[in-house]
RNA sequence: GGAGAGGUGGCCGAGCUGGUCGAAGGCAGCCGCCUGCUAAGCGGUUGUGGGAGUAAAAUCUCACCCAGGGUUCGAAUCCCUGCCUCUCCGCCA
């Protein structure tokens, strides 16, 4: 969410930026007009207030002195009547405008490249040298059918398409990969949690996800509950209403948690295999951190996520989203593609965002500096490290042998306790 | 699931027979005084958000005593609803 403020004063410039994004404009015209409305009858009711409350005062003044108080109480009851009436229109207002608001996305940051679309991203770097294979790589779901450890056909028995049962081997590369990637964070000085996978609506209105999205969360309708997308709603509003004191910033977690997504409009793409599924498991990187310091710590989240996929051996390239294909809540992104042999390409395996204070604002989130009066906003980050279904798939397609076995990387072997998967 | 108790400022804790209550008192914090160290003591001060205002301040104003409604001229105080916490019973991994 914006700064409904901040919009007001600096329209020009936020309209500028949105519209790289090829958001449409005239929502923010809307939404001034509406704000403007919103501002001058909120004047109006507290100025009735203000009459309202020295009528009581003198009522109850009065009242000391034993004095007659019918016309006062009378002028008062009219009043409060005026309020009434006011208060139910300027509550009509407040939602649209919070409801205008939280429909607008955040304004990119100014090093993001300025483009329409995905290809108009611009590859920042590149690690590892795809292998070079003598005999035809095979596809992910080739080798897991092969070496019985993936089982699609069960799992759309058992749930439907897009779910997944992992068998021997392939369930245990899956929790060593778990395990790994925490253990490698956590030496870096994120803090593990273990988050609740179901939130309620006002987490999911805090990172985003909600109202614009509901088409991609599955719901648990009794009590209105959601499952999470991505570890990053939960863990991000473990600090929801809250604020934080300056010496305690910046803080970073670690998560890993299954994630839950319908993939609606997703018809027919990566219809086969690990890549797009309803549920799979993701290890999420997630910091608070003051403004001045953010995109400071993108840069650094986003070596530790490439990290994992080093320590794995994986060649991967670094790309830097354009305005056009930035998520709805970041203000700068940079996605980490791994190199697929099986697919000839290079497929995203994390996402590294600096959402600024975008997230912070709806979920209402904020820091005390020492000495200053007031609180500001902090700045919240977050990023895959890594998407373990997608690791599945690099490890099995970059590691595939001409027999069909798969060798384990280095860096799995004591979590795996076997050195190939055959 | 059944039966009770409760949610007040950074913390503790009054108020809850409606009216100078944004909220007593204590602790903690900050500023000053005093004491040749430390402690004690004395005086003052210390919340958040919105709006108006200003070059910026000052200043004015509204709201906030878990959240949302209601009653009333007026609610932290009364009435509903929800959320959360605690105790007891039942059930359960």
């Amino acid at each position: 969410m914006l700064d409904a403020r901040f919009v007001r004063e600096n329209t020009e410039k936020v309209m500028k930026a949105l519209e790289q994004r090829g958001y449409e404009t005239g929502n923010i015209a809307e939404f001034l007009k509406i704000e403007d409305g919103r501002r001058s009858l909120l004047l109006e009711v507290e100025k009735y207030r203000q009459q309202r409350n020295e009528l009581s005062e003198r009522i109850s003044k009065l009242k000391r002195e034993c004095s007659d108080v019918t016309s006062e109480t009378q002028e008062a009851k009219n009043v409060s009547e005026s309020i009434k009436i006011r208060e139910e229109r300027l509550r009509e207002l407040d939602e649209k405008t919070k409801t205008s608001l939280l429909n607008i996305p955040n304004i990119p940051h100014e090093s993001v490249p300025v483009g329409k679309d995905e290809t108009e991203n611009v590859e920042i770097r590149r690690w590892g040298e795809p292998r070079k294979f003598d005999f035809e790589p095979m596809n992910h779901w080739d080798i897991g059918e092969i070496l019985g450890i993936i089982d699609f056909e069960r799992a759309s028995k058992i749930a439907g398409a897009r779910f997944v049962l992992m068998k021997g081997l392939g369930a245990r590369l899956e929790r060593a990969l778990m395990n790994f990637m925490l253990n490698v964070n956590t030496s870096k000085g994120y803090q593990e949690v273990l988050p609740p996978i179901i939130v309620n609506r006002e987490s999911m209105i805090g990172t985003g996800q909600l109202p614009k999205f509901a088409s991609e969360l599955f719901t648990i309708a009794d009590p209105e509950l959601y499952l999470i997308p991505t570890a990053e709603v939960p863990v991000t509003n473990i600090h929801r209403n809250e604020i934080l004191k300056e010496e305690e910033l910046p803080i970073y977690y670690t998560a890993c948690t299954p994630c839950f997504r319908r993939e609606a409009g997703s018809y027919g793409k990566d219809v086969r295999g690990l890549i797009r599924q309803h549920q799979f498991n993701k290890v999420e990187l997630v910091k608070f951190a003051k403004p001045e310091d953010s995109f400071e710590e993108l840069e650094s989240l986003t070596r530790d996520a490439e990290d994992i996929l080093q320590k794995l051996e994986l060649p991967y390239r670094v790309v830097a989203l354009c305005t056009g294909d930035l998520g709805f809540a970041a203000a700068k992104t940079y996605d980490i593609e791994v190199w697929l042999p099986g697919q000839q390409r290079y497929r995203e395996i994390s996402s590294c965002s600096n959402f600024t204070d975008f997230q912070a604002r709806r979920a209402n989130i904020r820091f005390k500096r020492e000495g200053k009066k007031g609180t500001e906003f902090v700045h919240t980050l977050n990023g895959s490290g890594l998407a373990i279904g997608r690791t599945v798939v690099a490890i099995l397609e970059n590691y595939q042998q001409k027999d069909g076995s798969v060798v384990v990387p280095k860096a799995l072997r004591k979590y795996m306790e076997v050195e190939t998967i055959k």
